[in-house]
DNA sequence: CACTATTGTGAGCAATTGTTCGCGTCCTGC
DNA sequence: GCAGGACGCGAACAATTGCTCACAATAGTG
């Protein structure tokens, strides 16, 4: 992971079907080999022998490893990003009980849907100032989405609401990939029935007496 | 990453002052390479330089490059559970609040004390088999330590206490990591006040009427 | 002092890696 | 059916890596 002044480019825009084609070879070859060997051991030659095209084909469309990494997450937040989106089109349910069980469903889904891929990101995201950029982003819109949500909803108490949208949705987004992600795999609707209940008793309760110090 | 049948023991146990002394240099040097450069470029020669001594030397004391992880990650980790059990020897305080308080400073301390580290473990540990069992096990231990705590406390109203448990013990561990990390710094007390205001709403509250589906 | 055990050295090996490049094969438009 | 571009190929290169080993320096003991 060296982000820095490289290419990032295929050097080769894909003209013919066939090109296409492997171009999506690459890919989901790259996600399981991901998956299987890590970043770091999935090298670029075991990719291309999983896609079964020669490893100089995985170069006419990818710079260098890096991108393939790059191209597979972006392809996922954007996944993300569009169901939260659409949930957002489609009309809010009027509790925040609810409105928080979308959040939480859409992070679960999504989280499903790759938990592969998810793991691998986890461990470089850290590393290349793209990819987190990225995140922290991401991460910055849905709070502030959700602050205009809490600023305007009757049942929510809390006082500050940017420290609190803003901790539910890192609660959200940590919590789920990590219990989902866990060894023991957990009872699903449980579990999201759980966390929504934290959350909502958080944002309706009656701000308790806090002692000071 | 390849721990599997490999040698995890030095070849030399230190006899002489200045042997600790060299395997402190090599841990020190270790956890700046570390952190500045990730696992994976994070090469022995690299730690050798930085610590002032030979790469022969280094090899002397760990067998290969995991083990030097392994060390620092135990290291921290039994701090971190040190500082839990001190916590437990002394009286724990009454209200639900004030415990869950207690977890969450053990767990800010602790991140705290070794931010660049911790990045670094949240990489490799998904990686590591043995990391990831310590892990495990780390956590399953905090959460069967919690449950009991919520069993006899009269305050706590939730039905599930086993899954509450693991809940509470895995946000408070995820989000802490995550918000420390984060590159715009938070208020650490504000954070604080928060975080244990969710939990403990989310224990102490009576139960919400669920709808079901 | 001398002798031994312990510790430190660093050039260099073996293995692996990401990546290139010259050359075939296939497709498309004429 | 042919020219030329798009696409595919894979041996091989350069760089890097974790790590070894034969030897030198130092500390401890009598």
């Amino acid at each position: 992971m060296t982000s820095d002044g490289r290419r990032l480019q295929p050097r080769k825009q894909p003209r013919q079907v066939r090109a296409e084609l492997t171009r999506q070879r690459i890919l989901t070859a790259a996600t399981h080999v991901f998956a299987e060997y890590g970043y770091a051991a999935g090298t670029t030659n075991r990719i291309a022998e999983q896609a079964r095209i020669s490893i100089g084909s995985l170069y006419q469309y990818y710079p260098n490893k890096d991108a393939i990494l790059l191209e597979l997450v972006n392809r996922h937040l954007d996944l993300g990003a569009a169901a939260m989106r659409q949930r957002q089109d489609e009309e809010l349910p009027d509790s925040i009980e609810e409105i928080i069980r979308v959040f939480v469903r859409v992070a679960i889904g999504n989280h499903l849907g790759d938990t592969q891929l998810l793991r691998i990101m986890a461990e470089q995201v850290p590393q290349s100032p793209r990819l987190s950029e990225r995140m922290d982003h991401l991460e910055r819109e849905r709070s502030t989405y959700l602050r205009e949500l809490l600023d305007q909803h009757p049942e929510v108490r809390v006082d500050d609401t940017e420290t609190a949208a803003r901790l539910v949705v890192s609660t959200v987004e940590r919590v789920v990939h990590h219990l989902i992600a866990a060894p023991d795999p957990i009872d699903i609707p449980r579990f999201e029935n759980e966390l929504v209940a934290m959350l909502t008793r958080y944002l309706t309760a009656a701000p308790a007496d806090r002692e000071p110090g």
